[in-house]
RNA sequence: GGCGGUGUAGCUCAGUGGUUAGAGCAGUGGCUUCAUAAGCCACGUGUCGGGGGUUCAAGUCCCUCCACCGCUACCA
């Protein structure tokens, strides 16, 4: 049978994420394999921290501590922002704690290797003595030989936007110290990319279906690729393999090589922990399962691309991704988030005041699935308001509450002689409803939480129509018939919400007097009168209170106030 | 420079070459009172960024121009 193995992008441990990581690699695949499930699908998700690097090494030197403290700081921090957000991983790890990582990495490494995708090459790099590593062309600053803007980067001028090579500074300076770095010979692998290409990786994307906005883009990169070296000369990260190795020393594997390694070392660790640990092959190794990447669109080179061709380079069998939708980016208030620059907000401070259900509802209403999109304080109240609280926060107070006045708490039954009228008007002359799992399913989660929103607007205008009201003097036995088909409904919006707003689905579904997990009931098929109905008859309410607590003006004033103002005090320096 | 994306109603955005281009929010008017002053109904002539072209037919395909954004692969 299928079974859908998801991923969402590594989180680099190198500060804290912000809402666009969250709704561009995390909160969608949660969604998407809490729907899985609900469907009766075989699911596993798995993630965990990136803690390799020289970004990480230079953070850690600059705070003063160890390394493995410095990724365990941000890896907890990391996963507290994911847990309080409702985001659950079947495994959560990381690259250098995880007890198989090590060893599958230079696996991979040995065996492509073997494989004969793996080349040798001596180049020239700057080198700086006193941070002892070779330096990145980011980490390199001098005067453009091009324009002679004195600020230049290494890999490019700023002024005149021309490609440069650090070596062809005049004056080149370390940007983390400042002194001059030395150029000095080095050797390093790199995976044969065109080799890969033209055996089979060329042939495999351009007859795979992506999603439009990475399918053109990784078309194109294929005719220009080269070969990427996958060692790096630094002490933090995985060591080469000393068979391979040889007398060479002070090298590891490069960061972005044993980052993806990650997704099948810490499903090994998932495995292990089950007490089988033969358990990942069947993930990884066996043709029934749907790899789906999660991650954001600069990912979608390495997921597209890079990392099929170290999968197929082994020969081991793994398998290759079968879905990588991935977002494009997600800014805050017409700007990027920039934590440094203070265009950001502060987790703890907006977790106090702001319900997480709401937020993940928010986020993924407003996803870049197919362009750049954004935090937006009034839209993100506007959106607690009107479609939270209002349609569906007050269709379950509405209907609950008149329930418990009139039906002494208990949901009463549809009588049999209204039932079939009653399914009519709901099912046909409410308004249009959708199944959302058949859009999270393609992807498309804007579009989910719309279908959310119009399916519990049906019960609005079924309520209005009816009118229980007046029915409750004129025609007792119709006001519980309404009345109960309303529940029902209720029951089906709970359904609906669940991989969305998992607390708030389940909050409902105690409210309905129902035990047990509302996720437990399964995802809903498309109600069909006369069979849609769960049979909530008898059961005794629980306590019927406000779901979603609105959002006045002056908080929203006062957040986009004090937004802007951090952003001026970090800028005043 | 190269590549990619985006440009549709006041705002945020949907729109598989084919009837008079849609939704939500905001706005206006009406109805209702069970409910978190919530709900329902009605009301949208917008050079679909500009200009060419293909087609019986283009927001939808092609070319070009403009604007904005991103990437450019040793910042992983």
């Amino acid at each position: 049978m299928t079974r859908y193995l998801v991923t969402s992008a590594l989180p680099y441990a190198n500060g804290p994420i912000h809402f666009g990581h969250v709704i561009g690699a995390y909160l969608p695949a949660d969604v998407y394999v809490r729907t899985l499930r609900m469907q009766g699908e075989e699911a596993l998700y798995v993630c965990g921290a990136d803690e390799h690097g020289v970004a990480i090494t230079i953070g850690a030197e600059r705070d003063g501590i160890a390394y493995p403290e410095y990724v365990a700081r941000w890896r907890t921090e990391i996963k507290r922002t994911f847990d309080r957000l409702g985001l659950e991983f079947d495994v959560w790890s990381g690259t250098s704690i995880s007890p198989f990582h090590a060893e599958l990495s230079q696996d991979f490494f040995r065996r492509i290797d073997r494989n004969g995708f793996l080349v040798q090459r001596e180049t020239e790099q700057l080198y700086c003595t006193t941070d002892r590593m070779f330096l990145a062309d980011r980490y390199v600053t001098g005067t453009c030989p091009s324009c002679g803007f004195e600020s230049a980067r290494g890999d490019e001028c700023p002024r005149c936007a021309k490609w440069l090579n650090p070596l062809d500074f005049a004056d080149p300076r370390c940007k983390v110290c400042g002194t001059t770095p030395e150029r000095r010979r080095t050797t390093h692998w790199y995976l044969d990319l065109p080799k890969v290409r033209d055996e089979f990786l060329g042939s495999w994307i351009a007859n795979h279906e992506w999603k439009p906005n990475v399918g053109a883009f990784i078309a194109n990169q294929m005719k220009e690729i080269e070969p990427r070296p996958i060692t790096r000369d630094m002490s933090w990260g995985v060591p080469l393999p000393a068979d391979t190795a040889g007398d060479i020393t002070g090298k590891v594997l490069y960061v972005w090589f044993d980052a993806p390694i990650g997704y099948v070392s810490f499903t090994r660790e998932w495995a292990e922990s089950k007490g089988e640990p033969e358990a990942w092959k069947r993930w990884w190794q066996d043709s029934q399962t749907r790899l789906v990447h999660f991650i954001g669109k600069d990912n979608i080179p390495f997921h597209c691309v890079v990392f099929p061709a170290m999968l197929h380079a082994t020969k081991a069998g793994y398998v290759l991704p079968w879905q990588v939708p991935a977002n494009e980016f997600y800014n805050l208030q017409g700007r990027k988030f920039s934590t440094s620059g203070g265009w950001t907000i502060p987790l703890d401070e907006f977790f106090a005041k702001f319900d997480a259900q709401a937020t993940r509802f928010y986020l993924l209403a407003s996803a870049p699935e197919t362009k750049d999109s954004e935090f937006n304080w009034k839209d993100f109240q506007a959106c607690n308001n009107a479609q939270l609280a209002d349609a569906i926060g007050n269709l379950v107070t509405r209907v609950l509450k008149f329930v418990d006045k009139h039906y002494a708490g208990h949901i009463p039954a549809c009588a049999p002689e209204h039932e079939a009228e009653l399914d009519r008007v709901l099912l046909t002359e409410c308004g249009a409803f959708g199944d959302p799992a058949e859009s999270i399913r393609a992807f498309r989660f804007r579009r989910a939480a719309e279908q959310l929103i119009e399916n519990a607007r049906v019960a609005n205008v079924f309520v209005d129509r009816s009118a229980p009201w007046s029915l409750q003097k004129t025609d007792p036995a119709r006001a519980a018939s309404v009345l109960a088909t309303c529940a029902e409904w209720i029951g089906y919006v709970a359904r609906w919400m669940a991989p969305f707003m998992p607390e708030k689905a389940q909050a409902i579904w105690a409210m309905l007097g129902q035990s047990g997990s509302v996720t437990a009931r399964g995802w809903p098929a498309p109600p069909v009168a006369g069979q849609w109905r769960l049979g909530l008859a008898g059961s005794k309410l629980g306590a019927v209170a406000g779901l979603f607590p609105k959002i006045d003006d002056a908080t929203v004033a006062a957040e986009i106030a004090a937004l802007e103002e951090r952003a001026k005090q970090v800028a005043a320096g």
